[in-house]
RNA sequence: UGACUUAUGGUGUAAUGGUAGCACUGCAGUUUCUGGAUCUGCCUGUCUAGGUUCGAAUCCUAGUAAGUCAACCA
């Protein structure tokens, strides 16, 4: 395990280094404790992977531990079909938790620790509408008022309090307000709420025993409080929130220990969208066909695109935490998937766009068994076999009647080599009675084939094929970015119209090796000098569907696309 | 016209007062039975102005620009 040979030492993030330094000054008697604390009420992204990556590494990393917590404090927003889903996409990449929390396993204590504020004098029971106290807020640069029930009795807002969460008291007509300061700068120390009242929708777990619920910013840190969390991370949106965080926590803290926030930044990628809100309007419009589309950010839309677990690990890896809020290259997810699937995916030959190609000279009826390698990147994947025939199937635009100069496909009088088989020289094509190409015709060399003495002679381009003779029918779905401009963020168009029509091509009678049919769904390959596909769940006994993950490079359709 | 935060090549990220490096992208080449992969090279950067210091991307001040915040959401 030592290293003798010095590797540079990969530097810390700034998070890591805080902390170590805690670590060094033995705060929290040298323990660490992170949470990921998402709401139940959509699916996990690829931001989220972000933080999942960051709250359960850092545990990982320094002998600490890291709990799941969902943030289930407003009942109607949340699902339990968002619990399972969430835990599934977590496993899925690798992480396991020590504990569920719920927020909800806290009702009952930040309870007691609302009638302690409340009797305390630091909260208050307010009976104006939402409206009112939106004007009384102030703005920015004008201080707010401070409310009519600002000063009631303790007594009497404990009274109120508890009559909040009986039932009698209707959505809206009373919160629980902290008294800290209508004038602060900081619009979250004006008076925020504690407490409000939600009636009509039953909580996901507790049913309806609670009609008054807390707000995030009286959850979240005394969740963290209760469970022991030294190190609170979340996401820079939150700053403004950490001086109301140490507040509460102030008021009521009991010994050396506190847990302290640290935010750090949110990811975001181009030609996409990583906003729950803008996600469900696509899915709830059919913009998509789903959380899982291939198309969308999700863990299992990625899932289901292709992405593996170490490709999303090995992106994350590569995109860093600052707190300087940025937006990440599609390109970098992209080729972090090329990176790890080019040294996994076993090679396949597909044609998506199949023309009949026929070797003349080769004899009817014949054919022969020829082997390939599964992974020129990996000798121990292995070798398989293909049949050779005299009729085939190529890429029609793997040929060319009259073609340019750096055209090194097939195009009559040039010689190309058929991968792990022969060379073969195009003599001429057959065309139907509109002038389409109906079949090319070659002839090939049969001392060419790959191993034999006239293998080596050079030929310029490589060609992948299938034998008609057992080549399977099959659906290929290739998939684009999502939007067409690299930020519709930020853009002031609705984002709805920023969507790339081309963002889904179905492609119908390709054609693949015939023992993909028995791979099972998920399965990722790469379609040789086309891309890595995977196979869709959608598969079935008689449709066989792959999902395009990513393309190869691919520095012919580049040159073309010069001229 | 408030508070908090941030600013390093086209993009993202290192350098923790002492040689501005890495990755992606782009370009050129090498190599290849995938126009993939590999390998090599190149292009391009410390927001501005002051200050502290022998020395500043780093510390300080001011400016500029950007992000976040005024939900009974999280």
């Amino acid at each position: 395990m030592e290293a003798t040979t010095e590797t540079p030492k990969k530097s810390l993030n700034f998070i890591e280094a805080m902390v170590e330094q805690d670590l060094r000054e033995g705060r929290n008697n040298g323990r660490i404790q992170t949470r990921f604390p998402p709401e139940p009420n959509g699916y996990l992204h690829i931001g989220h992977a972000k933080a999942i990556c960051m709250d359960f590494g850092i545990a990982d990393k320094y002998n600490g531990i890291c709990n799941l917590r969902f943030d289930d404090t407003n009942p109607a927003k949340e699902d339990v079909e968002y619990v399972d889903s969430i835990q599934e996409d977590i496993q899925w990449l690798g992480y396991q938790w020590k504990n569920v929390y719920y927020a909800s396993d806290y009702f009952q204590q930040l309870w007691d620790l609302a009638e302690k504020f409340i009797l305390d004098g630091k909260a208050y029971i307010d009976e104006q509408s939402a409206e009112t106290i939106a004007k009384q807020k102030g703005s920015p640069t004008v201080p707010g008022v401070e409310s009519p029930f600002r000063n009631r009795p303790a007594e009497e807002s404990l009274a109120l309090f508890r009559n909040m969460n009986s039932g009698e008291v209707p959505e809206g007509a009373m919160v629980l307000r902290a008294k800290i300061d209508m004038a602060a700068s900081n619009m979250h120390f004006r008076d925020p709420i504690m407490y409000r009242i939600i009636t009509d929708h039953p909580h996901h777990r507790t049913g309806w025993t609670w009609k008054a619920y807390p707000m995030y910013d009286f959850a979240h840190g005394q969740s963290d409080y209760f469970e022991g969390v030294t190190h609170s991370l979340c996401t820079l949106e939150f700053e403004v929130h950490r001086p109301l965080y140490d507040w509460f926590i102030d008021q009521f803290q009991d010994s050396d220990y506190r847990p302290r926030q640290t935010e750090f930044n949110r990811l975001n990628i181009t030609y996409t969208v990583m906003s729950k809100r803008k996600m469900l309007q696509l899915v709830n419009e059919g913009l998509v066909t789903g959380w899982d589309d291939p198309r969308m950010p999700t863990l299992c839309g990625l899932r289901r695109r292709g992405y593996s677990p170490a490709s999303i690990h090995n992106f994350i890896d590569k995109i860093g935490y600052t707190k300087y809020d940025g937006i990440i290259d599609l390109g970098l997810l992209e080729h972090s998937a090329r990176e790890t699937l080019n040294k996994s995916a076993t090679r396949v030959n597909a044609v998506l766009n199949p023309v009949k190609l026929i070797v003349t000279n080769y004899p009817e009826g014949q054919t022969e068994v020829l082997n390939t390698e599964n992974n020129p990147e990996d000798p121990s994947a292995g070798s398989r076999e293909l049949i050779f025939s005299r009729e085939l199937y190529i890429e029609r635009e793997d040929f060319m009647e009259d073609a340019p100069k750096k055209f090194f496909r097939m195009t009559p009088g040039q010689e190309v080599r058929l991968k792990s088989a022969y060379i073969v020289k195009c003599t001429g094509v057959k065309k139907n009675e509109d002038g389409a190409i109906e079949e090319i015709h070659c002839e090939y060399d049969a001392n060419t084939k790959s191993g034999m003495p006239d293998a080596n002679r050079k030929v310029k381009g490589t060609l992948h094929w299938l034998s008609t003779e057992n080549a399977v029918d099959a659906e290929v779905r290739l998939y684009d970015r999502l939007f067409s401009i690299e930020n519709p963020s930020a853009d002031e168009r609705d984002f709805r119209a920023l969507i790339n029509p081309d963002s889904l091509k179905v492609l119908t009678g390709c054609k693949v090796e015939p023992w993909l049919k028995n791979e099972p769904a998920l399965a990722h390959f790469q379609f040789q000098r086309t891309g890595y596909f995977n196979i869709d769940p959608d598969t079935t006994a008689d449709r066989l569907i792959f999902n395009r993950t990513v393309s190869l490079k691919d520095s012919w359709a580049k040159e073309q696309s010069r001229s």
